[in-house]
DNA sequence: AGGAGAATAAAACATTTGTTTGAAACTGGC
DNA sequence: GCCAGTTTCAAACAAATGTTTTATTCTCCT
């Protein structure tokens, strides 16, 4: 199947993350995205079986595009100290969540995972254990270089750590369309992601170092 | 009308806003909150006009119940300094967005707000100028205080800095449901609630003073 | 060229779901 | 006790939607 002028199982499967990732499972018809891939209804049951089918290859191609292309070791040089490693993850994240090579940006795939977050679908159980969690254990490995190999910190220290820098990346992509309004200076998109990231890597150093000194 | 068993219009009100919370708007239909509240379908329409109608006065109404019975200013005393006052802020939050009392727990209405941030529906924008906006405006004043009235920094340190606090709050609870699978120790919810607040507030502070001195 | 299998299209089907209708039951005042 | 207004209920309606069916077209191999 030489593709020419892209193939249709590929027209549906782009159309449907626009869709899903807009407008959420239930609210995204097929006939809607039928007509945007300019595909007849059947053929989307023909290629995925079903609705809950298309959904849970479209998560798949979604996390696998974003992590191949993005990953969390972006531009970064073999010797880079554990403070820029964690630069980068930043940069990743937001670079996924916000550019438009990557999830499409906030109107368009990049929401289908903070949906995920909010209410797991079946199909979210895979995603998880093959990019999610590997995904966390190399960010809690760099909060633990940055604290000091001689501290050791706990995963008490260290879990929080993790989920609040991720909440702040998370958070600003999923509630741009408050933040939007509420700070119109500075939206939250592609072009101030360099600016998002050096302020959500700064905020997270800090608190990293109040942290590893904290008794909790 | 004296309220003996409860009436009717109160039943809708809090079975919709479990199910709303738990389901989203699309995916809560009219039949399920009419059988949770043991009520009529055509009750709902005549007390509430249509689904909608229903859904806006779910929303006002937990706002209205969350800031009111969880105020910012939570058990604090006057003379607190700017430090507890950011405690006492990300306290309420909590309580908010966690407890049984605030808004309904993780299962329950909490989660309205989330979906409200992701896909704002028409209803959200009076909620939006009668509590958010406020709310915000006091979070900003007490980052403010903390940095230092000297220092008199500008926006764009301190809405990047209340974006980030808040987005942790949010995330903890709008996550929990992946955060529970992935960090079992420690999940959010209602029992843990104080130690979330002080590792968020820690967390931030760190934030605060490491945005504080840099130059951005 | 021909035919088997894959792909696409149009229409129909079965459910679900928000809403309306018209009648019955209830409430408070005279 | 009766009546106007309010509230509740069962049933029906109309629109939307995921899926299936059946027929047609396309593709590639021999």
């Amino acid at each position: 199947m030489p593709e020419q002028t892209a193939p249709t199982k590929e027209r549906i499967l782009a159309a449907a993350g626009e869709i899903f990732g807009a407008k959420g499972f239930k609210d995204a018809t097929i006939r809607t995205i039928a007509l945007a891939a300019k595909v007849n209804v059947a053929a989307i049951n023909y290629h995925f079986r079903d609705k809950e089918g298309l959904y849970g290859a479209v998560l798949e191609e979604v996390f696998h595009i974003g992590f191949t292309r993005f990953p969390a070791t972006m531009d970064l040089e073999e010797s880079s100290s554990s403070e820029q490693r964690l630069r980068a993850f930043i940069r990743a994240m937001f670079h996924r969540l916000l550019s438009r090579e990557g999830w499409g940006g906030i109107a368009g795939r990049g929401r289908l995972i903070a949906r995920e977050l909010l209410a797991p679908s079946p199909a979210f159980e895979a995603v998880l254990d093959r990019y999610i969690k590997p995904h966390k254990d190399l960010l809690v490995t760099i909060i633990s270089d940055i604290m000091g190999t001689n501290t050791n910190p706990g995963p008490e220290k260290l879990m929080p750590c993790a989920i609040s820098i991720i909440g702040q990346c998370i958070y600003y992509a999923m509630a741009s369309p408050v933040i939007k309004i509420i700070y119109a200076g500075n939206a939250p998109t592609e072009e101030n992601l360099d600016r998002l990231t050096e302020f959500v890597w700064l905020f997270s150093l800090g608190g990293i170092a109040k942290i590893k000194d904290a008794t909790l």
